[in-house]
RNA sequence: GGUGUCAUAGCUCAGUUGGUAGAGCAAAGGACUGAAAAUCCUUGUGUCCCCGGUUCGAUUCCUGGUGACACCA
């Protein structure tokens, strides 16, 4: 059976690097699991991999989004499940690389079924937020899908919407979709953790953000005033300093919210990878255990693909 | 050396007419199913500088230390 090694870890902590590194030992592409990474001219604010890096290693899912894309998990689990039954024949090990939590459990769970909302819906249930407020919607929830409203988070505007969107949509009850089953997947899967000690991990994003600058993210910025608009600018960093360009906060005040959002960013992170019971956590530069854990990995493997034929 | 001011949370500070204290920032914890670097919820962490004194009771008032700052020599 194939393997898929994911890679995960908060933001910053060196995932990028060890991956190139971990691909080649693995004789893999790596397969990008970084929700912000997927979008084109997003390279400085997302520290996307560099050309050489590109170069060193083959990457899938850099940069292939156009900035107006309508992307999501859902569509992510397809593409990368797509992606691995092309590539598996040829690399019986596959490297996926990234920090989207939801990206992640996309792939290795499943993401149910869920109806696509049509703009007519969309736009409906938007005026209606804005005309009768969240409550009236939550309380239209409590009668279309009794059971999602007892345990939704009824302050979470997106949620209670989309919740609502789904019922308007279909006609069922959203909670009626949400099986909460996992997916069969056509090969293994081997988690691999990357972590730091708190404050190593806040000093490299420190670091990072400083570098970025350095690199002229002001200007990569400026050059996507005119999408800010987009989801894909909803994203730490180009948020905060679409309000430098404006003129509303000094460059200084930006640059430290951007290390404060990443800081949150990264603690989220982790207080979602921690109920995985599934992954086996390294500091990244002990590379000597994660070979360790790896070849253990892929050595159980091929006993598994063995012992068939042997009984 | 003298005089004065100050010393309270990780930081900047407020406050208690004497009943052991609270803001901002920073931080910590959590939720999460087709927007997820999104969206949302919760939480004050403290020898109130130290030793004494007055008092039923001192972080608060008083004596003396220590430290910081300012001014005068």
């Amino acid at each position: 059976m194939n393997t898929l090694v994911v890679l995960l870890g908060p933001t910053a902590v060196g995932k990028t690097e060890l991956s190139l590194s971990l691909a080649e030992k693995l004789g893999s592409p790596i397969i990008n699991c970084d929700s912000r990474q997927l979008f084109a001219d997003l390279r400085i604010g997302t520290a996307a991999p560099t050309a050489e890096q590109m170069q060193r290693v083959r990457h899938y899912f850099v940069g292939t989004l156009p900035l107006d894309a309508y992307y999501s998990a859902a569509q992510y689990e397809t593409d990368v499940l797509n992606l691995t039954s092309q590539l598996f024949p040829h690399h019986p090990t596959l490297l996926l690389s990234g920090g989207s939590m939801m990206y992640i459990d996309a792939v290795c769970r499943g993401i149910d079924d869920i109806p696509t909302i049509s703009p007519e819906v969309r736009a409906d249930i938007k005026r209606r937020l804005a005309e009768e407020g969240l409550e009236s919607l939550a309380e239209e929830l409590r009668r279309m899908d009794p059971d999602y409203h007892a345990q939704a988070d009824l302050c979470n505007t997106r949620r209670i919407v989309h919740a609502l969107e789904v019922c308007h949509m279909s006609g069922r009850p959203y909670s009626s979709y949400r099986t909460n089953s996992q997916k069969p997947r056509p090969f293994r899967i081997v988690k691999v953790g990357l972590d730091r000690p708190r404050e190593e991990l806040f000093e490299r994003i420190n670091q990072r953000v400083d570098e970025m600058m350095r690199q002229g993210f002001l200007n990569e910025v400026r050059r996507l005033m005119p999408y800010r608009h987009l989801n894909a600018l909803n994203t730490v960093g180009y948020k905060e300093l679409f309000h430098v360009i404006d003129g509303d906060w000094p460059l200084s005040m930006a640059v430290e919210r951007i290390k404060k959002n990443t800081r949150v960013y990264a603690k989220k992170q982790l207080t979602w990878f921690r109920h995985d019971a599934d992954i086996a956590w390294f500091h990244p530069s002990d590379t000597t255990a994660i070979t360790q854990y790896l070849n253990h990995a892929l050595h159980e493997n091929l006993l598994e693909k063995d012992t068939p034929s042997r009984a």
